[in-house]
RNA sequence: GGUGAGAUACUCAAGUGGCCAACGAGGGCGGACUGUAAAUCCGCUGACUAUGUCUUCGAAGGUUCGAAUCCUUCUCUCACCA
């Protein structure tokens, strides 16, 4: 095999955890070994990224990569890495964001070749609805003991109340019993023999190996990457705005562009590695450049085109850049007018906005009202005196004063201005 | 239950009769610089029909020409004693 699974993720950084004789197992046979992602949501978000990408690089290495959709564990709630009890996700929720997930990882694999190693999908849902709890309790329970289950961290940290847990329910208690039962029907029926996932999932893997050596004598293996981390502390995948979702509809193509082009210098390096499939030696030379000439942004620049063609596509990557160099680059208000309406809403998507009558041009808008009074983009009338005074205000990017008045001539697309406090807080008005 | 201390703006925290819309620090915002970064420097940070006016220092009353500041009652927080 020219591709070495395990060699490739060790290099990437992507390697945290792996049981004794995986490796043997990847090099003797095309293997099939799986992740399972929680339907927690209709979309994934870029926390989800990673064993995408593992499944994708698994695949690459000429095994068969299996996602499972969580449907009924997705009902439980998975207790690791949790200190408080979870929400139940009733069944209709679940279902919608069953097939929103299942879509999602629909673009990163293909399950519908005739490869031998082509991608599967599956829906632990399809097999726990049928187990009756008799027979899940004397099948499946019968073969771990409670002090095996209890002595996984994720559980033990909420029996003894460290870090202010308050207990655990019963429900959540069973859940890596079905996580691992997970792993033992996919051993037995799809011949899989690798779990893989977060570093937080090892707990539940291992469920899953002993289930497997104990029902079936079989030989299961297991294999982590560590969670990602960011240089400075603060969570990886959220911005002020939340969630950095994979769906457009919830996190535009353009904002996700921006967030990964964000990344810090040290963090950009890091995700390099986890985030694309460049090469060892094109990674190694773009660290170098990027070390020369660190204000060109090298690395965040080519890590945001990355993956963003990946999860989106070229055309959405390019609107992004483009609307980039409009938001930060030394744009003009003749620039702006230029954009077609449809663009220039892609733009400014998420801007807060609101409507204003046309009536109100026609003797001309003054600034104050239009930036407090008629639109609550600033707070009150003296808070857009002091901006206007501190020249922070621009109309169609260009600076404006106190006594500007915004009429027809400023209409974008016939319709809209473009307000701006600084460099970065933007509001649309929309005239009707 | 008793005694003592305290409550000030987004947070911390000065102010103990007029010079108080209230020192200072942090945060936030803006400007310069810069790489859409970090650091640094400067400015702003109650409202309004604005060289003035109005409301605000736990709540309600009171004293006074004048109260965040003094008095009374109440609410809450903390400390010590039961």
């Amino acid at each position: 095999m020219a591709y070495n699974f395990v060699e490739e993720l060790k290099w990437r950084g992507m390697m945290h955890d792996i049981m004794p004789g995986t490796e043997e197992q990847l090099a003797e046979e095309v293997t099939a070994g799986y992740i399972g992602f929680d339907p927690t949501a209709d979309s994934l978000h870029i926390g989800s990224l990673i064993p995408i990408i593992v499944l994708m690089h698994f695949q690459k290495a000429g095994h068969k990569p299996i996602a499972l959709i969580g449907g009924a564990t997705g009902m439980i709630g998975d207790p690791s890495g949790k200190s408080a009890e979870r929400n139940l996700l009733d069944e209709e929720t679940l279902a919608k964001n069953v097939a929103g997930v299942k879509g999602q990882l629909e673009r990163f694999l293909d399950f519908n070749s005739d490869a031998e190693n082509a991608a599967e999908l599956v829906n632990n849902y399809d097999w726990m609805k049928e187990f009756s709890l008799i027979d899940f309790v004397r099948d499946i329970g019968k073969h771990l003991t409670v002090n095996y289950m209890m002595a996984k961290e994720s559980v033990k940290k909420r029996i003894t109340g460290e870090e202010g847990a308050d207990g655990m329910s019963f429900t959540e208690f069973t859940y890596q019993l079905f996580q691992g039962y997970d792993f033992l029907h996919l051993y037995q029926n799809k011949n899989c023999k690798l779990q893989m996932g977060g570093s937080d999932q090892w707990g539940n893997i291992t469920t899953g190996t002993e289930l497997v050596r104990r029902k079936a004598q079989g030989k299961a293996y297991g294999m982590t990457c560590p969670l990602i981390t960011k240089a400075d502390g603060t969570k990886f995948g959220k911005s002020e705005g939340g969630n950095i979702w994979l769906d457009k509809n919830r996190t535009s193509a353009y904002k996700f562009y921006q967030y990964w082009l964000n990344s810090s210098d040290e963090d950009s390096e890091n995700f390099i590695k986890k985030f694309t499939f460049l090469t060892k030696e094109e990674i190694e030379t773009l660290i170098a450049e990027h070390n020369e000439a660190p204000h060109l942004r090298l690395l965040q620049k080519r890590l945001a085109e990355e993956v963003t063609v990946m999860v989106h596509s070229q055309e959405d990557l390019d609107n992004a850049v483009k609307a980039s160099s409009i938001l930060f680059g030394n744009s003009t208000a003749s620039d702006l007018k230029s954009l077609d309406e449809q663009t220039f809403l892609d733009v400014f998507d998420g801007v807060p906005q609101a409507e204003l009558s046309k009536d109100e041009l026609t003797e001309g808008l003054d600034m104050i009202g239009a930036l407090a009074a008629k639109t609550n983009f600033l707070g009150s009338n003296s808070d857009a005196r002091r901006a206007l005074k501190e020249n922070a205000i621009s109309v169609n990017k260009e600076k404006v004063k106190e006594d500007y008045k915004i009429t027809e001539a400023d209409l974008i697309a016939n319709k809209y201005v473009l307000l701006q406090r600084g460099k970065k807080n933007y509001y649309l008005v929309n005239f009707v």
